[in-house]
DNA sequence: TTGACATTTAGCCAAATAGCTAAGTATAAA
DNA sequence: TTTATACTTAGCTATTTGGCTAAATGTCAA
């Protein structure tokens, strides 16, 4: 039970729920992005990432100095599904959608 | 964001995972059953359950002086459904399942 | 009412975790 | 090649969490 368990445990704290919240709105977004979003230093958001990513919920790109994240092509669509509903009419991550597109104004 | 952060705090701990998928194939579970599953103290499971009830996952019933666990009614479907199809074929949960088959032999 | 039993709560300890700063690695630009 | 930038890794600290035992609560039976 350890890819369910391993899931959940990537998406029980509250900032990386923040960073999958924000990919299901936006395809791909720069560690730069993520520390913006979240407010902490690089290193603290590179560990979530890397928590994500050896969760398999999340994949990386390198692109030159910067790395870009997404959502993995096989991330559980029932957990999509429900994350969606649930966090839709949420006010943090309604305000997270609004900060991104200023975040997200400056591209890489 | 606090409901679904809650769901996945209740389900990113490995005996809770196990209660859970043990009370989809259920129904109702006496709290016995449940110390006997996870082969823990009363004390702890008490605490796992609980959490689970505090989550919105697991509702419980008093009768006498035993306790019966069940899911919710409005447990997430999507999320009954991501966990059905990825511990069906989990080991450890089968062999949970055999033993419960012994477990809930002897009712109350 | 007393005693036994089922569960919960309180309190302790060890392990895990989220944050930080500082140091390390890798890439691009000067 | 040197410097600056983007990210990761290492190492520290404070907090949280999962396990236990012991004590408390609640219910049934004698």
């Amino acid at each position: 039970m350890n890819k369910p368990l391993n899931a959940m445990k990537a998406l029980s704290d509250r900032n990386r729920l923040r960073v999958v919240a924000a990919l299901m709105n936006h395809e791909e977004l720069c560690a730069c992005h993520i520390i913006e979003l979240l407010q902490v230093t690089g290193a603290t958001a590179s560990r979530h990432m890397g928590l994500l990513i050896r969760s398999g919920l999340v994949q990386s790109r390198k692109a030159g100095r910067w790395v870009h994240y997404r959502l993995t092509d096989d991330f559980p669509a029932p957990l999509f599904q429900w994350l969606e509903t649930e966090l839709q009419t949420d006010p943090g991550i309604k305000a997270d959608r609004k900060a991104l597109i200023k975040i997200t104004a400056c591209k890489h």
